[in-house]
DNA sequence: ATCGTGACCTGGA
DNA sequence: CTCCAGGCCACGA
């Protein structure tokens, strides 16, 4: 369990107003191949659970096809954000989450 | 303990 | 855009 909690752990670093791919995520929590076990580790999180989980989508920046119920409510946390693009897809060349600026609200390089 | 199967993926063709 | 194969981990038999 404890690949799993430290997928947890990385994803509770995601700031609001920032997302990041499976793979980010599984980097950060030490195992960059493990982008499958992100998802299997979300799809266990209760209800009550201090992830932020719906910042998370895949390399694509698309919510996950197989994220099943949640995709919507995903979809609506995202856009309350202001992540989501027009295509319902998430900008990640502004928005993808540096695991290295921890808390910050650092400044989100400008991007053009 | 081993083995087989499945998973909210990813990158390449 | 779709299709294909790889790779890592957890779980049940």
């Amino acid at each position: 369990v404890s690949l799993r909690r430290q997928i947890l752990e990385a994803a509770r670093r995601i700031p609001r107003g920032r997302a990041a791919t499976y793979g980010d995520v599984a980097a950060a929590a030490g195992s960059p191949r493990s982008a499958r076990e992100v998802g299997r580790a979300l799809a266990g999180l209760p209800a009550d659970t201090d992830v932020p989980w719906w910042r998370i989508v895949n390399s694509q920046g698309a919510i996950s096809p197989r994220a099943g119920g949640g995709a919507v409510l995903q979809a609506a946390l995202l856009a309350e954000e202001g992540l989501l693009g027009a295509d319902g897809r998430v900008d990640l060349r502004r928005f993808r989450w540096d695991p290295a600026t921890e808390t910050s609200s650092a400044a989100p390089k400008a991007w053009d």
